[in-house]
DNA sequence: CATGAATGAGGCTTCATTCAT
DNA sequence: GATGAATGAAGCCTCATTCAT
C-alpha cells in the first residue's frame, strides 16, 4: 500500500492558506507560499485542491463555518437580564475577533478576489449565510427581551441586530486599519447608548420632517 | 505624480479607472481596460501615472478627497435640533453612498490590493484621514448637543461617533452584498434607538460584571 | 504612433514554427524556442498567436496552401504525351519534396498533435482537402489520356490516382526515415511499370479467385 | 527493460498502453491512464518499464513483431501463379489492417513521439527492419516470378516491391484521415494496373525527354 | 510485490511596462 | 505628446517519477 491519505495534510494545508492568504492577500499570495507553510510540495496542494481559487473558497468556508459554531456557542451560554447578555455577546464578539484580526484580512479578500469570478455568488451566499446567522442570535435575544418587556416593542428586531452586528463588523475593521483603535472601548460605550435606546420608553421620531428621497 | 500637463486627460483617465478598478477588482483590473474607457491609448496611462499602483492609489485618494468634501459640505448645511441634525446626516450617508453602491466595492479592493505592499500605509493614512474626518464631524455633532444638554453629558462623543460611523459603513456593505438589504430603513430605525440612547438620562452600566479578558 | 505593425513579423514566427516544430515535434517544441528562431520576444508570439496550438495550425495552413499552390502550377506547365507528363510530375513531386524532407515530418506531427484535440477535424479536413487537390491533378491527366486513347477506358481514373499519390507520399516517408533509400530511383521504375499497365491493353484480373473477406 | 516477472501483467500494461497510446498520442497520453486500463496502479507500471519512453519503445516493438510475424506467415501460404499471390497479399494487408485501424496512429506516433528523442535511432531501425521485412516478401515474389519468367526480367524487384509497399502504407494513411475512403477497392485496381505493367513486355522508358530541374 | 500520495521541474500564458515611431 | 507593438518576468498548473507503507 502506499502511503495512506492523511486526513490532517488537508487540515495543514488550508491552515497555512489561510494565514498566507490573510497576509498577502489572495492576488499577491502564492501557491508556493501556501506549499511551504504547510510543510508540503507545491504538486501536493493540487492533490487536495483543484486550483489556487477552489483552496481560498474552501478557506472562506472552513472559516465561516468555524465562525458560525463559535457564535451559536456563545449564544447558547449567555443568561441573565438582557443588557447583561447583550453587553457579554458584544465583548465575546470583539475579543475573539480581535484574536484572529489579521484572518479578518480574509474577508475583504473574499470580495476583491472574485470581483470578476464566477464564484462570487457562492461566496455572496456563504456570507449573506453568516451575517444572517449572527443577526438570527441577536434578533432572538431582542425579541426574548421583548416578551419579557425587557425592550420596547415597537423596536424591530430585525433591523436593530442588522445595525448592531454591522457595528461589530465596523469596529473590528476600524481595529484592523488603525491599531490604535480600542475597539473594546468603544464597542462598550456603544452598547451602554445602544442598550439604553432600547430599553428606554418608545418615543418615535415624531416631529421629524419627512427624509424620503431627500439629498441634503 | 502626474508628468503631463493636460488635466482634463487625468481626470478622464483617473474617472475611467474608478469605474474598471470598482468593477473588476485591483488584481483583475487591466491597464488595457482602463486605457479603452478613458479613450486613450495603453501608453498614455503611463504619461500621467509611473504604475498601476499609482493610479490606483491616485484613484483612491481622489475617492476619499470627494467623500470628505461631501461630507463636510453636507455638516455645514445641517441645522435644527440634535435629532434632526442627526437623522438628516444619517440618511445623507446611506442615500449618497447607495447612489454609487459599485464604488463601494473599491474601499475593499484599496485594502486587498495593497496588503503586501509598501504602499500599504499610505492607504491606511487616507483611510484613517477619511474616517477621522467623518467621526469629527458627528462628534462635533454630539459636542454640540451635549453642550447644548440635548445629549447627557457622561457621553464619550468619540467613541459614540466612532461606532456610528462604523455602522454606516457596516450598513452599506449589507446591502452592497444583499441588494434587498434595505439599508435605509434599517439605519432610520438604528437612528432612533441610538438618539433615544443618547437623549435620555445617564445609567451608567453599573451593576455589570466585570469582562476584560472574559472569552464567555 | 506606435512602431506599426510589421505584417512580415507573423510571417518570420511562421517560418521559424515551421521549423522548430519539424525538428522537435509538437509536444517537444517550445515557444522560446520559436521566438528566438524568429528573433523576437516569447510575448510577440501571442501577440500574432493565441496559442501553441493555433500557431500550430497555422503553420499546417500555410504549408497545405504552399503545397497546394506549386502543385497547380507544376500541373499546368505540364505538355507533351500523357506518359511524359506523368514522369514529370512524379519527379516534380518527389524532388520538391526532397528539398524540404524536414518539413515533411511535420505531416506526421499534425496527426499525432491532434490526437485528442478538439482540431483535429480540421486538420483533417485541411488534410483531405490537400490530397484531394492532388488527387484530381493526377485523375485529370487520366481522363485526358483515356481521352486521346492513351489509356484504355476501363481504368478508374479516381483510383488509380488515389493509388499514385498515395506511393509518391509513402516514398517520402521512406526517405525521410531511411536518409539511404533513393525516393527519386524507386518512383522512376515505379513510374514504369505504372505507365506500362495504363497504357496496355485491358486485361480485367479475369481467372481470378474471389477475394472478398477471405483473410489468408 | 522488464524488472519484474510476472510475464501477463507485462503483457496486459502492454495491451492497454497499446491503446492509449493509439487513442490519445505519446504526448498526451497519460501513465495513469494506462494504470487504469490495465487495471494496476500507477507504480506497476514503473515496476516493469523504467519510463514513458521505454515503454512507448516497447508497444512499438511488439507491435512491430507482430506485424512482421502475420506478414511472413502470410507469405508461406500464398500460393498459384505470381498474379494471384500478389493479389492475395494486397488484400490480406489492406484488411488486416483495416481492422485495426486505431492502431495504424501509433506508427505515425512513434515518429512524432521520438522526433527530438534519443532513442529516435531505435526507432528508425525498427521501423526500417518492418519496412525492409515485408519488402523483402514482396521482393521474393517478383524474383521468383521472374524466375518463371512471369514477370519481364528488366523489372528491378527492390524497387517495385518499395513503391507497391509504400503504396499500401499509403492507401491506410488515407482511409484512416478519411474513414468513406475505400482502400481495398483502390487497392485492387491499383494491383490491377500494376501487375499489367510487371507482366507485360518490357518497353523501357527510352525516349523520354531530360526532366528540368530533376536532381537525380 | 503493489500501490498511490507526494513531489518539483518545467511549460504555457498573462500582462505591466517600455520605447520606437 | 500619444501610441501600441514588443517584451520577459513570473505564476499557475501538469504529470512523470519516486518511495514509504
Amino acid at each position: 500500500m502506499a502511503r495512506k491519505a492523511d486526513p490532517k495534510k488537508r487540515i495543514d494545508i488550508l491552515a497555512a492558506a489561510t494565514k498566507v492568504f490573510a497576509q498577502k492577500g489572495y492576488a499577491a499570495a502564492r501557491i508556493i507560499e501556501v506549499a511551504k507553510a504547510a510543510g508540503v510540495g507545491k504538486g501536493t496542494i493540487y492533490e487536495y485542491f483543484r486550483s489556487k481559487e477552489e483552496l481560498f473558497f474552501a478557506v472562506f468556508e472552513s472559516m465561516m463555518r468555524g465562525m458560525a459554531e463559535s457564535m451559536s456557542q456563545t449564544a447558547d451560554r449567555l443568561d441573565g437580564p438582557f443588557a447583561d447578555r447583550m453587553r457579554a455577546l458584544s465583548d465575546q464578539i470583539i475579543l475573539s475577533w480581535l484574536d484572529q484580526l489579521d484572518t479578518y484580512a480574509l474577508v475583504m479578500e473574499f470580495w476583491s478576489a472574485t470581483a470578476s469570478s464566477p464564484s462570487r455568488n457562492m461566496f455572496k451566499k456563504l456570507f449573506q449565510q453568516g451575517y444572517r446567522q449572527l443577526r438570527t442570535v441577536v434578533q432572538n435575544l431582542i425579541e426574548t427581551a421583548q416578551a419579557a418587556n425587557e425592550v420596547s416593542a415597537d423596536i424591530d428586531p430585525y433591523k436593530i441586530a442588522s445595525a448592531m452586528i454591522g457595528t461589530w463588523d465596523a469596529l473590528l475593521l476600524q481595529a484592523w486599519i488603525d491599531s490604535e483603535f480600542d475597539a473594546l472601548a468603544v464597542s462598550r460605550s456603544y452598547m451602554d447608548v445602544i442598550l439604553r435606546g432600547l430599553m428606554s420608553a418608545v418615543q418615535p421620531s415624531p416631529p421629524l420632517a419627512p427624509l424620503e428621497g431627500e439629498k441634503i
